[in-house]
DNA sequence: CAATATATTATAATTATTCTAAACTGTTGA
DNA sequence: TCAACAGTTTAGAATAATTATAATATATTG
């Protein structure tokens, strides 16, 4: 169980005061044994499965933003027409289960340091994201 | 000069008849030097640009979804509000320039192959691909 | 060329996301 | 205590990409 304290800190770093709306968002994302991975939507019907009264989609929003852009969570990039967060922040890369949609950390025993032997000059790399697309093995392909 | 009867083989192997609009959508695509990335946006300007007549968007995303489900053309996943697409349909990776919203092949001499060292059960993997984020040196990540 | 099947098109519908403006809250300091 | 202010929340409007619809037009086949 990890306390309000912290959450009210990750707030805070993020320029954010430690509203309420925003703690319960928090708890919802980082009170977890387990990766979370999540669109705007899963996060915003888990927050009302919890809670009584509803918050405002703009407040998930705004609040999952300034988390991504302090680096609190990893935004993953996947051909759809969602956006899929991710609060395991460390270097690592994905499957996408392209049955169920599901996203599905990779070890680091599945896939070994991608070494990036060029650059564009004058540019510097901001990650390097390996995604792997599975399917059922007996089923039409994508 | 890619002749016309090479679009209409593709067209008719992805299950289209040949009609003006779509020779013509095949001609922006393929007549290339060059590998082409584009967003329909892109694709449907270019057209417009080449064309008195506009063809309609409807016609374009139908085109451009047949070629990527019979592999003429490959979807590339970029965390954006838009689909990308790739003539390029070998096995390659990307570079993604932040500053411009711009696609860049990677070459062979870049990233080596990626080995999977494991998989889920019951999954065959349809993809591989490797996405590397880039930005202006002297300027705040994303 | 006629009959049929398939395409094209403009427009409406849908969905994710962002914007906006009004109402609300919490804090500060007289 | 309470007025003033900065920052928040919210519902709903606005935007943008994509998909669906249904009437009209075109290609194909015999």
């Amino acid at each position: 169980m990890i306390k309000n304290s912290e959450f009210i800190d990750k707030l805070r770093s993020s320029g954010l005061r430690p509203t309420k709306q925003r703690v319960k968002i928090c708890e919802v994302l980082f009170n977890r044994d387990k990766t979370f991975h999540f669109t705007i939507h899963d996060l915003a019907m888990q927050i009302s499965k919890q809670l009584k009264e509803k918050i405002s989609l703009a407040t998930v929003y705004n609040t999952v933003h300034a988390f991504k852009d302090k680096g609190y969570l990893k935004e993953i990039s996947i051909n759809s027409d969602k956006s899929y967060f991710d609060t395991n922040i460390s270097n690592h890369h994905h499957f996408f289960d392209e049955d169920t949609n599901e996203l599905i950390d990779c070890n680091d025993d599945v896939i070994e340091k991608v070494n990036i032997k060029k650059n564009l000059t004058g540019k510097k790399i901001n990650s390097v994201e390996v995604l792997v697309k599975v399917a059922s093995d007996n089923q039409n392909q994508n």
